[in-house]
DNA sequence: TAAAAATACATACTGACTGTTGGTAACATA
DNA sequence: TATGTTACCAACAGTCAGTATGTATTTTTA
């Protein structure tokens, strides 16, 4: 047991790492309301201090938990995309919604993005995560299909925002119907084409 | 100062509706988790103990609140149907659509049923308030439109929870692109015409 | 390298709020 | 009018979020 010796990076990020994955854990297994600091900083090893020495408030870890699973939503849907060779756009669109929700097929991270992170976080503020991440690859897709003319010419950003709704309802469905969420999914966008 | 006999149930729903009235305020101004429930008895104009005698607990009184909005929301929806013509089934969707909208003008009205409601109640019990009020109509239109031959033949739950999830969604833009929502939505919507 | 400063954490406390309990007042029934 | 039932109130108990103050560890400075 020597090595004690860290560097303060090394301590802050260790303990902040595992406060969020306490956090995420819990967060998605009880939703954030039922999610208390106490057991929350025992899961993590830590102290309260500890937790409100990294974080202003349980919100505040609440929203580094949203970033970090935003983050690794965009990534899994990221790897999906490059394994495709380069389709239609509208094909894209598609393809790209379907990786959403097989990436979604998880109910912590339902629980946590779609259910409790509107609640929670302010609305200004949630939507500048989105659009850092998910929504930001959406509305490239549309906007690319509305300039190669593959769809009808609407604003790009309400129609984005239009999809987007539409895949957050079909990852909320129970799994088993799934496919027909899809195929209506599918022909709502393939109507739009010109 | 005379006149102070009532029967039982006078008194029992003059202070349910006191207190459910007080709380569609104060939910829609705060949010669910903002607002305490000594505040709300005292807006109320009772105690808490009259507030936990008639509810067993803080979120079965956001219930009622939320149920009670639905009623409201699906009264003023069917109020605007009903100076309609029959068109066809394509037309009322849109039509249906434009009053759903039109009545989500409300950003309490708008926090309670979008943003809280799905973060407080259960999804179970939600989805069921749902059917029973908004939802149904839509179903109703959806299914009446395939059954017509007017749109394409899909599953009609998805296809109806789909259209929802638009309409809600469009509901949470900013009032000034609400008209460019209507057309993304109009689109999507003709899309699935035969 | 010793002292000083800054950072990371721990412990203890405070105020607030939710739900409960045991009682009282108002109405209903026999 | 007596008894039961329903509506309501006041006080209490437990929990929790956030804060304040103290200590240990690493970094900077003299």
């Amino acid at each position: 047991m020597q090595e004690g010796r860290k560097t303060q990076e090394e301590r802050r990020e260790g303990t902040r790492r595992a406060l969020i994955a306490a956090a995420r854990r819990q967060f998605a297994e009880n939703g954030y309301a039922a999610t208390n600091t106490p057991a929350l900083a025992a899961a993590a090893g830590v102290t309260r201090g500890a937790l409100y020495h990294h974080f202003a408030d349980k919100q505040a870890l609440f929203e580094a938990v949203v970033e970090e699973e935003h983050a690794l939503l965009a990534l899994a849907i990221n790897a999906a995309a490059e394994a495709e060779d380069e389709p239609g756009p509208v094909r894209a669109l598609i393809e790209g919604g379907d990786a959403y929700l097989a990436a979604m097929q998880d109910s912590g991270r339902r629980r946590i993005l779609l259910i409790d992170a509107p609640a929670v976080i302010e609305r200004e503020k949630l939507d500048a995560i989105n659009a850092r991440f998910g929504l930001k690859t959406l509305l490239e897709g549309v906007g690319a299909a509305v300039e190669a003319g593959a769809i009808r010419d609407l604003p790009v950003m309400p129609l984005a925002q239009l999809l987007d709704a539409l895949f957050d309802r079909a990852a909320l469905a129970p799994s088993d119907e799934l496919g027909d969420y899809r195929k209506a999914i599918k022909a709502l966008i393939r109507g739009l084409k010109t």
